[in-house]
RNA sequence: GGGGCUGUAGCUCAGUUUGGUUAGAGUGCCGGUCUGUCACACCGGAGGUCGCGGGUUCGAGUCCCGUCAGCCCCGCCA
């Protein structure tokens, strides 16, 4: 009998349970349990009238933690001895017979923790992550995220999708992020590479005729870790053939539909709205925009150019916009509080936040000389400010203003209350093809390499990457990418001029995705997909900040396993097998 | 690779600003009392490498340098 699904009903049946002493309670002559398993909380009763004394007795030295089955009646409590705020808390077991399963040492950490009591540091929690993972909390999540899942492939099968499991051990593209490398034993000097994610496989399986395909993959990357940035996370990858970007929506609308029906019963407002990527820089200065923040990044060039104010001039005349945002009632922001928003403008990458307060009398601030009896009905009539909003603005050019704006907007919103509670969802479509590498100003992907240019010949975008736009596409949800896709070049020469732009030589093209480009020779069909962050929807689905309160057994910043201790060091007889020597001193870590 | 925060009893924290007697509290643990508790209550007890190493000083939990670990952020993550 789960413990937790016990009530009135159940009153005068004699049960079994078995779980674990979350709390004991001994009031000498009767003594009460709190028996716990992953259903929840019931109360064991042990009273000399109705419980062998042995079983009291050994009721008497039981420990939080131990594990017991128990043999007793569910009876209504008496009256006066009800809890209210327990969901079993009107029965309770009375205990004849006990089994101690288990006894438990001393705890390193209390998983019942005392209601006033922060939680064990992460790094504890993470150590004695089994009994971490007892609290109701993280069970809940666990629960949450088997719903989701379930959902997702419940949805997907009913669509006509069919799992498939592609390797784990493959071979390295060198695009991307790093690599967690595997040496082979028996090629020595060679790797295999760990999936960054199934992506190649997946457009492999299109070409190999399963025309809608889906899976539950574990994908790794190699890079620095962060709250939402686990080095391995789960995607519900999905791949499809004969389709347009309508249809993928269509089916990844639908799976988010069931997966929050099933999981929350909630109903999302499908189907999504859409903005090009454009529009989303243009208005929000990011490709991911929080739409619960309704305020849009305007161009104030017109309005404000040519007023023979020189910081407005002066970026007007570079080529850059004088571009910002209204803040209803920011005006209330004081000095102070201002310069710290132009240092964060400076941080993000701007040369500074120029901003004016509008007054009953006018304009006041920085940027109000500007503003003449022109610019000032301007800015009445076509952006709406009224007394008491603040106008924040950059000069410069996008490149600087758009980065700089989005963090101006979110953070001001967050501050002044102006963001909706609720869910925002928007896919961003029209990606461009390329942006350039901040560094060495050549093309870098901006989606994944393998994604369809629009309307361009192989010899067009070689001559002239960065105008090529992509059919890549992504789901944004509060400011927050959650999944992400495109329509993939399945012409060999559209693609082999893609991996070129990228500064690859044919021949590295051959010797690296040679056999992509090989399969696409015999008749591929168009296809398309995407891939949602599971591990990101769920943290969002339980209001969690951490990817690790969803993952049962997660890695530190660091990228450590405190639990199991990975990585660790090996033994040199073992790195003989594989042909390597180590160059450096032992690291710390063990084998045994 | 860089920046920030944290590290004191099994756990959660105070004490560090201004160096000074024996480092405290709550909780957990151990022993005891208690027949209706529910964070049970009450009495008693044990429990400390102040992360680690070095330095300054008559004297360091407290100041300085280094280092390790955890967390948050930037770079990075097509």
């Amino acid at each position: 009998m789960p413990c937790g699904l016990i009530d009135a009903s159940w009153a005068g049946r004699s049960v079994h349970v078995a779980g674990w002493v979350h709390r004991r309670r001994d009031k000498g002559g009767v003594k009460f349990v709190l028996l716990r398993d992953r259903t929840g909380l019931v109360q064991l009763a042990f009273e000399p009238e109705r419980t062998p004394a042995d079983v009291i007795a050994a009721a008497g030295a039981l420990n939080p933690e131990d594990v017991l089955w128990i043999r007793g009646d569910i009876e209504a409590r008496p009256p006066g001895a009800v809890n209210p705020d327990m969901a079993t808390g009107e029965v309770e077991i009375r205990v004849r017979e006990m089994t101690v399963l288990a006894s438990s040492d001393p705890l390193p950490i209390l998983v019942a923790i005392p209601p006033e009591e922060d939680l064990p540091s992460e790094e504890l929690r993470l150590r004695h992550r089994v009994l971490d993972l007892r609290r109701a909390e993280l069970q809940r999540n666990f629960v949450t995220r088997h719903l989701a899942t379930n959902g997702a492939r419940a949805s997907l099968s009913q669509q006509g999708f069919l799992e498939v499991e592609t390797p784990f051990l493959t071979r390295r593209t060198p695009e991307g992020a790093r690599d967690y490398l595997v040496p082979s034993r028996i090629h020595h000097g060679e790797f295999y590479a760990l999936p960054q994610s199934p992506q190649l496989y997946k457009q492999l399986l299109m070409a190999a005729g399963f025309d809608r395909y889906f899976q539950v993959a574990r994908c790794l990357r190699d890079e620095d870790l962060r709250a939402d940035r686990q080095p391995e996370f789960t995607q519900i990858d999905v791949e499809m053939a004969f389709v347009a970007e309508d249809d993928v929506f269509a089916v990844c609308e639908r799976m988010l539909f069931d997966m929050f029906a099933s999981t929350l019963d909630r109903e999302i407002p499908v189907p999504f709205p859409r903005m090009t990527w454009a529009e989303a820089v243009e208005s929000y200065g990011t490709d991911k925009p929080d739409l619960r923040i309704d305020w849009r990044i305007r161009d104030f060039s017109q309005a404000l150019g040519g007023r023979g104010f020189g910081i407005v001039d002066g970026a007007i005349e570079a080529g850059g916009r004088v571009r910002g945002i209204v803040v209803p009632g920011g005006a209330a922001l004081s000095r102070s509080r201002l310069d710290a928003i132009n240092e964060t403008a400076r941080r993000s990458g701007a040369k500074g936040a120029l901003w004016m307060k509008v007054t009953e009398d006018g304009f006041t601030g920085p940027a109000a000389r500007a503003v003449d009896d022109e610019a000032g009905s301007i800015l009445r009539s076509d952006f709406g400010v009224e007394p008491g909003d603040l106008v924040l603005m950059i000069a410069g050019p996008d490149s600087e203003s758009s980065p700089a704006l989005d963090v101006l907007r979110r953070e001001l919103a967050t501050e002044l209350g102006a963001s909706s509670e609720g869910e925002e969802w928007v896919w961003v479509t029209d990606f461009p093809l390329f942006e350039a590498d901040p560094e060495t100003g050549e093309p870098a992907a901006s989606h994944h390499p393998f994604t369809m240019p629009v309307d361009v010949t192989p010899e067009e975008l070689l001559a002239d990457p960065f105008s090529v736009r992509s059919r890549a596409y992504d789901l944004v949800l509060n400011g927050t990418e959650l999944a992400s896709g495109s329509i993939r070049c399945h012409e060999p020469a559209l693609q082999r001029a893609i991996l070129e732009a990228l500064g690859m030589t044919a021949e590295q093209v051959d010797a690296r995705f040679g056999f992509l480009l090989e399969a696409f020779r015999y008749g591929v069909p168009p296809h398309g997909g995407f891939a949602l962050g599971l591990d990101r929807l769920v943290a969002l689905m339980v209001g969690v900040s951490s990817l690790r309160d969803v993952i049962a057994f997660p890695k530190t910043t660091a990228a450590r396993g405190l639990m199991e201790g990975a990585p660790s060091a090996v033994d040199n007889e073992l790195l003989a097998d594989l042909g390597i020597r180590l160059d450096g001193p032992r690291a710390g870590g063990t084998d045994d």
